[in-house]
DNA sequence: AAATTAATTTAGAATTATTCTAATTACACT
DNA sequence: AGTGTAATTAGAATAATTCTAAATTAATTT
């Protein structure tokens, strides 16, 4: 659960441009998401980090996440009303989410087709960020030999 | 708070399709969504329906609302871990949430940029829904004359 | 290096939206 | 009218998150 050189850098820059401290338990939980993409929520994460930090508290947790939001380092991601996930992926890319498994997987996407979206705003509006989220199932290609 | 005699067949035809019951409970929140399309949330529908329907619970604004949701009536919209707000919109379109007032506005998209999202995604994943959602803020054009 | 200050972490309490439970009511059909 | 099923209701329960206040850590000044 290290960060790789380049990551730590990243990881620093990025919080001190907030004014924020690199401290022992935002690397850790920032290395957790970034080796295990996998979309965690934070009582997953809480989990996890306690398997390597024992010490850590949940309110900790959630205090290092939405640090790791606010410096740009991890992205949100909600689905209806169910816990708040996080993701490491800063690639333009939306989500889509599986009705059976509950899964959540990337699904990349041209940046020229969130430009599109925006042209469809009224000019004063400014957005920040652009969630799209796809909701459904995923079908069994059985590739029948 | 009344449906017309064409919103009152749309009702009816959709609840009975899922086996529902076109209940007063049920077409009174419906029609309260309807006449002010400002995406409530449970809570505010729960106060505008006390007013003309004193006895009216939480619990039956909850359960109203998820049925109308199923028998696709009215969608759901989320942002972020806010309470769910709900919408009787049902063109294709995305929503724009203010961050600096909360409120949330319709953006009325062509199904074609629906359709080239669908592109994107790997053969087997088969969406149901689709959200867009625009977090950002309005800026103020000053026309100055 | 000790003292001071500010930021971060921590445990546990508090909050809040939503769901659950069990009892009651309303309605359709004999 | 009587029975059965669905819907409504009040209030308790749940679960994710935020808040609070104390303790720890780190950084800065003396």
């Amino acid at each position: 659960m290290q960060l790789t050189p380049a990551y730590k850098t990243i990881f620093k820059k990025a919080l001190e441009k907030s004014s924020l401290k690199p401290t022992k338990q935002r690397e850790h939980i920032f290395s957790l998401i970034l080796n295990k993409k996998d979309h965690p929520t934070a009582d997953e994460i809480f989990t996890r980090s306690r398997e390597t930090m024992p010490s850590i508290s949940l309110a900790t947790v959630y205090n290092c996440l939405e640090t790791l939001v606010e410096s740009g380092l991890i992205r949100q991601v909600n689905f209806e009303r169910e816990s708040t996930r996080y993701c490491p992926n800063l690639k333009p890319h939306a989500h889509f989410h599986c009705k059976e498994t509950g899964a959540i997987y990337d699904v990349d996407l041209p940046a020229s087709l969130f430009n599109s979206l925006k042209k469809h705003l009224p000019k004063n509006f400014e957005p920040e960020q652009i969630d799209i989220n796809f909701n459904g199932s995923i079908h069994n290609t059985n590739n029948h030999s």
